[in-house]
DNA sequence: CGACACCCAACTGGATCCAATCTACATAAG
DNA sequence: CTTATGTAGATTGGATCCAGTTGGGTGTCG
């Protein structure tokens, strides 16, 4: 399982409700940080589906020795990000595209069953909060700033269900959307089909604005169609021979 | 995300389904074998919520250096089963009631999702199987012997969802079994309410056989039920004022 | 008597070194 | 010419060593 490392960023962000100190400073050992710029690397793709990561290569780059890396690959491994066999090393994980598309459906079931719980609890400062995301994201779209528009797409779809104060679910939900956010960054290189989801996120913003349940069913559509458009759009390039 | 290592676990099953070699010994690095064993002993009790792992003691008990220790902490804290701070070491993790409950939620929603797949896909051979764990599983029981009930208690389920070919789903729901087979466990030790849920196995089994889609929700009654049990024993345990 | 500073022991974090294993290429036998 | 085998280079796995941080205990001063 992969999110035992999300539910602890996840209480660390609900620490901070009783704001004690105002300054939290982020501490993390080098493995950690290591992770985090492996996992944005991987997501952008700039390491590509199957490709081997070697522990020193890895290692130059950052100037450090082979240790902290060989526990940042523990963390990836943990991801489902990459896989690693013994004394083989380790690859960047290439899935499948049914299983792809089981990923958005499980993220249409989590992230609707969390939305409900949410959208009852959702005060109107959670809603300004979610808004002033959805126009960075807007921003980051039309400035064609693909690592930031899938890291702020994953914040927006954050932003509604922290109201929900689910821990558990949200850490599994964020688990799901980091590997899922590896393709939709991929399709959008690819497709403009993301102007449908920029419409969307409006959408969902309003019904969530009026407390509309329908929301709910709304989001599952909007899931599952991101899922459908990725699967094609992965299936034209696989079927145009364009190299990955 | 905890789950990255039991997809890799679910693709080797798989991969025996093409037998091209028909023995496979499974080879695991000294960190994995690591993380076996202290996932079990965590999952035992023999480490109680909020104990702290020292990495020496933890080598020298195994008699080995720190290092793969450090890499089987890494392993584990992906799986929520620890959390590690950083130059203050690991501590085992402890779980709020309302984040147990939660966590039966989430199994109730995705094993019903998926068990819903499995329906239609079971041949009688997967259900032969599934017999059979049930039999070792009531063996056990009857014995006493708590962490082969849990172990088999989770065999038991999963062999019932592996026809759902769902590998993803089934990775995200056998993370979330390793944590709440932890309480499941303790739970052995101080009540017996399981004995309820031994039936409810025989009765899942029996509309398996008849490819009954009652069996969905009656799983899901199951799940929550065992749910419930699980958190009027630990709140009886916590009144009465017994140490962990 | 209490508060603050300092110091020391225990532990974790990271680097370097050595051993085990895999891959590829070359070489030899059929 | 093909296939099997042996060997060298590369890469990972594991152990040992050193540095940095934490927390508690002691001593000194107000």
């Amino acid at each position: 399982m992969v999110f035992g490392v999300w539910i602890q960023q996840v209480n660390e962000m609900l620490e901070q409700k009783n704001p004690r100190s105002k300054y939290r400073l982020k501490r993390q050992s080098l493995p950690e940080a290591l992770a985090d710029s492996l996992r944005e690397r991987i997501l952008n793709g700039e390491f590509k589906e199957g490709e081997p990561l070697v522990q020193e290569a890895i290692a130059a780059e950052y100037e450090c020795s082979r240790m902290p890396v060989r526990e940042a690959f523990r963390q990836l491994e943990a991801a489902g990000l990459i896989v690693s066999k013994i004394h083989k090393g380790a690859v960047v994980t290439t899935l499948p595209s049914e299983q792809i598309m089981e990923l958005f459906e499980l993220r249409a079931m989590l992230e609707c069953d969390i939305l409900t719980y949410a959208l009852s609890r959702m005060t109107d400062h959670h809603l300004d909060i979610s808004e002033q995301i959805l126009e960075q994201l807007e921003d980051a779209y039309h400035k064609r700033d693909i690592a930031k528009v899938g890291a702020l797409n994953w914040e927006f779809h954050r932003s509604l269900y922290v109201p929900a104060d689910r821990i558990q679910t949200l850490a599994l939900i964020q688990g799901i959307n980091v590997q899922t956010d590896r393709y939709i960054r991929l399709q959008l290189l690819l497709t403009s089909a993301f102007e449908e989801a920029e419409q969307d996120h409006r959408q969902i913003l309003n019904l969530c604005r009026s407390r509309d349940t329908k929301v709910v069913e709304f989001m599952r559509g909007h899931i599952i169609r991101a899922g459908h458009n990725l699967l094609d759009a992965l299936n034209t390039r696989k079927m145009s021979g364009t190299a990955v």
